[in-house]
DNA sequence: CGCGTCAAGTTCCATACGGGACCAAAATGA
DNA sequence: TCATTTTGGTCCCGTATGGAACTTGACGCG
């Protein structure tokens, strides 16, 4: 694997590729995006799993109910990105868990607002630690006014969001 | 759905959740990214399947090789992050589709090196047209100035990751 | 009021996905 | 040189996933 602390792979090292996404690429921004999300992620996600058996759904759910108890499906959908069956089988496990709790809306018979137990209060807090450990670690190649910059573009993005364009078909509208 | 222009669920309004997310949250900046990732990626893969016949991960593949030719399967892995199997798969079907073409490594006869073939190259140019599109709306409230900066923060940070922990398990370090 | 439309959640189902075992080639090293 | 380990890639298989259809309740409107 050493190769003057280089990894080899064919005709280009890998950190070329990597090079060329950064700087080469049309899409600078979503690859920027992307891989900084998986990186964060992928290693997350598995240890939850598999200190407290819940699998990324399930804690999306429940984190974010430790932000802000008393939410609807619906509104943890529309601020994850998550389809909805997804999320409502989540919710059926944890409240099979004991980790969350459902409560018919009265103001609205369709839908559930949905609190936090405290078995999950428990679970979130604990598993919350590795997660702010390894954002640090993300930002610590920066330096705290460069933190807090990124943070306000980041910010200032999502905020944004809704006005994007709906990507509509540009090419052929058919149907 | 109106209501003051606004989207109303439960105990509290969608954007309520997005602005705790954003503002009261341990994980300011892995909410960011993966907000911003999913706001991308879904409708653009969307598209492009739909356009293209070309499911994500193939994607991945093609658009690798369109930034830079003869790559190897472990080279697109590890800059995006998709499991091996999953890349090895598209592999196949892109080779099928004869959007690619594979050739044995000479020097390491275990992997192959992966070209693009120009129906591949007609694909990934007319692809890469909403992409960018996308992107430019995306950071359209950003100043160019502001643009500038965020890319050059995110570089930073992803060029750093290599040096992040490796986020063993830090409770129990059983086995 | 009914009626059509829309939104919240659930269920069904085909399948894409990824973990893990596996194979062959290369590196390591004694 | 041969044994051991590591790496590139494929295969097998169980399961989580998300699209689509569906149910029920809310809402708008003539």
């Amino acid at each position: 694997m050493r190769n003057g602390g280089k990894v080899v792979a064919g005709k280009h090292r890998v950190e070329d590729l990597v090079a060329v996404k950064l700087w080469q690429n049309p899409c600078w921004l979503s690859f920027r995006f992307n891989f900084l999300a998986l990186q964060f992620n992928e290693p997350i996600y598995r240890l939850i799993e598999k200190e407290h058996g819940i699998p990324r759904p399930e804690f999306v759910v429940l984190y974010s109910l430790g932000l802000l108890d008393g939410l609807t499906a619906s509104a943890i959908c529309n601020s994850s990105g998550f389809p909805k069956n997804t999320i409502s089988r989540a919710i059926q496990k944890l409240v099979d868990k004991n980790i969350i709790r459902r409560e018919v809306d009265q103001a609205d018979l369709r839908s559930f607002v949905l609190y936090i137990t405290e078995e999950g209060r428990r679970i979130v807090d604990q598993a919350m630690q590795p997660m702010v450990e390894r954002e640090k670690a993300m930002v610590s190649s920066l330096t705290p006014a460069e933190q807090l910059m990124l943070s306000e573009l980041l910010a200032k993005v999502v905020v944004d969001s809704p006005n994007w364009p709906p990507m509509t078909n540009t090419e052929e509208n058919e149907e």
